[in-house]
This record gives C-alpha cells, structure tokens and sequence, in this order.
DNA sequence: GACCTCCATGATATAACATAACATCTGCGC
DNA sequence: GCGCAGATGTTATGTTATATCATGGAGGTC
C-alpha cells in the first residue's frame, strides 16, 4: 500500500472514530481499492475486487459502502462516467472539481472555490440556493496533451 | 405549442438547414417533448411520449435522437438525473450551468462563461485542457425556498 | 433509370448501472 | 437477557444504455 493511501485511510478512520461512524472492513477495503488504483472505477469493478478479496459481491455490497464513502467526504461520485474515486483530502470542508482525461481516463479532484470562482454566484443571478455543485471538466490531461 | 416553443424549432430547423443536418420528424418530436415539458425528462419517458405521438418506441430510436440533439446543441444531457433538457438558446456557443431544484425538479440554465468564472481557470493550474465542462448545481429553486 | 453510397431507422438482444425488500447478525445500552 | 439500531446477507428486480445486424430512403453519378 503506498504511504499516501496509508495515511488517507488512518485519517479516514480517525474521522470515524470520532465522528462515531463505523469503518467497517467492506468499507475500508472499498477506500482502499480507490485510492490505490487512483482513479475513477464503476461499482461493478469494485465488486470484482471484493470479491477477489474474499468479500462478498453481491451489488448492493458494493454500493452501500460507496454510499457511506460519498456521504461522509471519503470519496466521490463522478457523474459522467457512473463510477467513484477516493478523496484526495478528506475531512477538509471541500467543493471539488475534477478533470477528467478522455485519453487516460485519470481524474484529477481540484478545489474549486476561490474567490473567483464560485457556482453559487451564478446561482443567485437565478434566485436559486445551492446546496451542492458537481463541477466535471472533461478534455486532455497535461501528459496525454503533450504527448499529442 | 408554446410561442417559445414553436420559435426554438424553427431555429433548430433553419440551424440543421445550413449545416446539412437531417431535422427527420423523430429528432423533431424529441425535441418538441423536450422544450414543451420544460423538464429534465429521461430516455424512457420520451419513449413513451414517442410511442403516444405514433413513433416507435425501441430504446435505440430515443437515444439515437437524443444524441443529434445533445451533439448539435439543442438539448442538454443532466448527468446527475440521467434525464434530459431541451436547450433553451440553440445555437448560440455556450457554456450552460444548470440548477436543479431537489424539491420541484425544475431544471433551469445559466450561463456559465463570464470573465470570473471558468473551469479553465482551474483546470489550467493543473494542466488540464478542458474540451467540455458539466456543471450542474442542486439546491431549491427561487419558488421552492421561499415557501420553505 | 440503374446503381451506389451514406446515413437514418427498424428490430432484437443484452450490457451496465442501481435499488427494493426482507432476513439475519452484531454491538451496545438497559 | 432483551431490545434497539445499524450493518450485512440474499434474492430479485428496476432503470439506463448500447451492440449488432437488417432495412429503407434521399441524393449523386453514370
């Protein structure tokens, strides 16, 4: 396991303890298998995973602990692709952005408030109350476009 | 049919005419439904709407019309709904941001493009050359958070 | 007009993504 | 021990989307 995983995990299970959530062990090996692999995976793939982890693979397996993962900031749903991500800094209050690599299909998750740049301004033009934005760029990442 | 309505088609229509698009009576309709209901609607609601109005109703003729759509600007896939909208500026180059109401669904599109905000911006710090960037706020609408 | 090509449509099947519903287990406070 | 709440096991099904191959129809070329 690389040290960086190995770190998002403990503060993953630190949050929990506190926050009196359960880590359980489907859920951990699911933030696990997310941030190892580093990029966006469908719940399907996750559960062959699993299930090469001894785990049991039935769907719904699968999709309650990514549940818990997204609901408690642990990791991400990317919308355009139907699939997941670990987050790259749990814990922290965050709206992220993500660039997705047509060409490589890495995901890359930046912070997208700033003080230029904010959806909820776009928002008020309208008289509408955000409560969450989903922000998914896709294109070509630094590599993939220098390569091209 | 609304004046709006009848006004976003002929647009479509004279659009496609200069392009050397074919505007066939199924694309047509879709897109009738489309900015008729004024609603995200999903493929399988315009089917049935298709089936109604006497088209056929085999999920490939809903998708494939939805996808001349999408590709040539005159509706919008949600990708948190898995639905879709009618574009309510074809046309246009654009950049849309939709708000989604939790409450009513009603689905509204702004402009994202101004000189504060960009998801280049971003994306630029890392690298990333963005081709196409989905933004899509969910929250309550104007109407919905002042009756709550 | 016969022929060809291109794209749209028809039709069948299946893949991919997601959840409902209900049973069982487990940790914990009482 | 008992009951509660949340997690997991299990079966079934619902929902969204695409692959594939056959057929049709408009327009160009000879």
């Amino acid at each position: 396991m690389g040290i960086a995983v190995g770190r998002s995990i403990k503060e993953a299970e630190k949050y929990c303890k506190e926050n009196d959530l359960k880590f359980t062990p489907v859920r951990r090996k699911v933030l696990e298998i997310l941030l190892q692999k580093n990029k966006a995976l469908g719940a399907y793939e996750i559960l062959d995973l699993l299930r090469e982890a001894g785990f049991k693979n039935q769907p719904p397996v699968a999709y309650r602990a990514l549940d818990f993962l997204v609901k408690n900031g642990f990791a991400h749903k990317i919308e355009q692709l139907n699939s997941f991500v670990g987050c790259m800094h749990p814990g922290k209050d965050h709206s992220p952005a993500f660039m997705i690599c047509r060409n490589c299909d890495f995901v890359s998750e930046e912070e997208a408030i700033n003080p230029n740049f904010s959806v909820s301004k776009i928002a008020s033009k309208a008289g509408f109350k955000v409560e969450k934005a989903v922000i998914e760029a896709r294109g070509l990442c630094h590599s993939c476009a220098s390569m091209a």
